[in-house]
DNA sequence: TGGTTAATTAACCAAGAGGTTAAATATAAG
DNA sequence: CTTATATTTAACCTCTTGGTTAATTAACCA
């Protein structure tokens, strides 16, 4: 699992890696802003492994301001997997398409021929 | 990691199971056509862990025909991923917005103060 | 019945993910 | 120089992932 792609969908793969995500969709904030909500459930450094898987992703990037940490959002990486995604649901919705069309023909062709 | 995104996100986060969902969007195949362009990479079984993976998160429906499975694509878990990423997108892009203002802004107000 | 093809299950293993606590580092501030 | 705050690193543990080979099930065919 060495590749870009992966590594994308990997890190978003985890409940408190996007709600970290959508923290930080507001706005800049420290490790220790991000950590806040979850200090409840798990302790800092465990924070600080998900904030470097977001990293390795290229999700996130962090700053330094004396010993605080700012980080930032970048969704260039983000773009690439709905970019992937997009590509494919083009295919299913078609799918979907052909599908409803044959179910229609089924049901025109019901009478055996055309109507009137 | 229970929860239906985070399952979707993690079938996703593995280059074997995004090729079989790239083949499975050209159309329906058994498990073994499935199969076919990975079978120098690795064995039968493997395929059938990846493409239980794709099932739990719903991505891949399996049916029956006499010894095969006929697998088809399903979209839909798809489609709520894209949701997910696409409400952050829009908020990625105003802080994109916010960076060009700012930097336009710092830009016009060097001469501290404006041109004629 | 016995054989062949398609696919899954079982049992196992190595590596990685996600968590912990305790110790270390970086920077500021008395 | 010491202390306080913010964050990371180290060492460790457990569970999951992704793979293996060997055996099993399911359905057809002769």
């Amino acid at each position: 699992m060495t590749d870009p792609l992966s590594r994308t969908f990997a890190a978003l793969a985890d409940p408190t890696r996007r709600a970290m995500l959508a923290r930080l969709s507001e706005g800049e904030a420290n490790v220790s802003d991000l950590a806040g909500p979850f200090l409840k459930d798990m302790s800092l450094p465990a924070v600080t492994k998900h904030l470097k898987v977001l990293e390795k992703a290229g999700l996130v990037r962090k700053g330094r301001q004396a010993q605080w940490r700012p980080c930032q959002l970048n969704g260039e990486p983000l773009r690439e997997a709905v970019d992937w995604m997009e590509q494919y649901r083009i295919a299913w919705e078609e799918q979907l398409d052909r599908l409803g069309a044959y179910l229609k023909t089924k049901t025109e062709g019901a009478g055996h021929g055309r109507r009137k």
